[in-house]
DNA sequence: GGCCGCATCGACCGATCGGTTGATGCCCGG
DNA sequence: CCGGGCATCAACCGATCGGTCGATGCGGCC
C-alpha cells in the first residue's frame, strides 16, 4: 500500500486526484494539504508526496527542501502546470523525486505515483526533453555559422517565411536551423531562443 | 513627363517595373541598373530610381548616398522585399525618398512614383507604422509593471496560455499586453520584444 | 466630472509556428 | 570507406500567435 499526501491550494484539483486513486488497490490518499507548511506537518504518514509548486504561502519547492530533512524518507512528485526552467530545475535541485504535469494521463499519473514510491526518476516527457537538452547543451556559442545568422534574423522580429527570403533558402531550411537552435539552447521556442542567446552573450 | 531608373539585380524584376510603367504615358523608364554602382552612373537621366536594397556588389544604401552627392535633385524610392529595420533605418537615413515593398499593388506603385517625384514622401503601410512606431517609443523602462511581468515569462519560452495561468488571468489579456509592449518597443512579434527588451537593459 | 493609464476580457479568423515524418548532398576526419 | 556535422528540402497538421473588433472598471489628476 503505497500512502499518498496530496499538496495542492486548489480543492478541486485535490477531489480530482482522490478520486483518480480512489480506484486503485494499492493506493491510499492518507492527507491532504494546501500549502507547503501544512504538507511539511502531514508528510509523516505518506510515502508519497503529490507536490504542487505555486501555491500561497509556502510554496512547493521551500516544502521539498523541508521534506528532505523532516521526512527524508519520503519521495515527492511534483505534479504541476508549468514546466518551464524556472521551475522544474528548482524543484528538481530541492530534491523532488519526480515532475509530472497535470495534464498528464491518469496511466502516466499512476504509472509515476508507483515509479516514485521505487525511487525511480520520472519525468514528463516535455521536462525530460528540457533536462536532456540542458545535459547535452554545448559549450556557449556552439551554433553554426548558419544558425547564428538565422538566430539574428529572428531576434529581430522576422518570420521564417522573411528570413528564408533573405538567406535565399526555403521556409523549410529555416525551421530546421530552428528547431536545431531551440534544442542547442535547450528553449522551445523563438522568444526563449531570442533570450537564452542574450543571456549567453551570443546576441548583443 | 517622369523619367525613371529601374535598379534591380534580377532581370525579371526590372521587366516586370519596364511592364507596370509602359502603360503609363507620364512616366518612361530611361535606364536600368543591376547594382548600386551601375545605378549611379546612370541616375543623370533620371528623375526617380527605383532601388532595390540587397544587391551584389555596391547595395541600395551606399548608392542612395552616393546619389545624394553626385545627382542631389533625384529622388529615390526603395522598392525592395524587407521591412525590417535594420533595412529601413540605413536607406532613410541615406537618404530615400519613399519605402516601398514589392508586394505592394500596382496602384499603389504608381501612386509612390508620383509622390515621390514630386518630393514627397511615400511610405508602405507597415513600414510607416515601424516609423511611427519608433517615433512614439517612450523612454527605456516606460513597460508597465504587468507589462513587465508578461514579457519576463515571454522571454522564458512560455506560451500565452501558460502566462495567463501563470498570472491567473485570461489568454486575452496577455494578448492585450503583448500588443501594448510590441507597441511600446517598436516591434511586432515576441522575439523581437525579448530582443529589444535585453538591448534596452530591460530583461538582463 | 472628464480624461488618461492601466488592467481586464471575449470572439473570430487568418497567419505563422512548431513538430514530425523523412530525405539528399557535401565536406572533413578517422 | 564510413560516420558525423552541416546545409538543404517537402508536406502535413495541430497549436499558437497576432490582429481586430470592441468593451468595462478602477485610480489618479486636473
Amino acid at each position: 500500500m503505497i500512502r499518498l499526501l496530496i499538496v495542492d491550494d486548489h480543492p478541486i484539483v485535490r477531489d480530482g486526484l482522490r478520486g483518480v486513486f480512489a480506484a486503485e488497490p494499492d493506493l491510499e490518499v492518507v492527507a491532504e494539504a494546501a500549502d507547503g507548511a501544512e504538507a511539511v506537518r502531514r508528510a509523516g504518514d505518506a510515502d508519497v508526496v503529490l507536490m504542487d509548486l505555486r501555491m500561497p504561502g509556502m510554496g512547493g519547492v521551500a516544502a521539498i527542501e523541508r521534506l528532505r530533512e523532516t521526512v527524508p524518507d519520503v519521495r515527492v512528485l511534483v505534479l504541476t502546470t508549468f514546466d518551464t526552467d524556472s521551475d522544474v530545475l528548482p524543484a528538481i535541485e530541492a530534491g523532488a523525486t519526480g515532475y509530472l504535469l497535470k495534464d498528464a494521463p491518469r496511466e502516466e499519473l499512476l504509472r509515476a505515483v508507483r515509479s516514485a514510491h521505487r525511487g525511480e526518476s520520472v519525468l514528463s516527457p516535455a521536462v525530460a526533453g528540457r533536462l536532456m537538452g540542458r545535459v547535452r547543451r554545448p559549450s556557449d556559442g556552439a551554433l553554426s555559422k548558419r544558425e547564428r545568422e538565422v538566430l539574428a534574423l529572428i531576434a529581430d522580429g522576422t518570420t521564417n517565411r522573411e528570413a528564408a527570403k533573405r538567406l535565399f533558402v526555403s521556409e523549410a531550411t529555416i525551421k530546421t536551423h530552428l528547431l536545431h537552435i531551440y534544442e542547442k539552447l535547450g528553449v522551445r521556442d523563438r522568444a526563449a531562443a531570442v533570450g537564452e542567446a542574450y543571456k549567453r552573450g551570443l546576441l548583443s
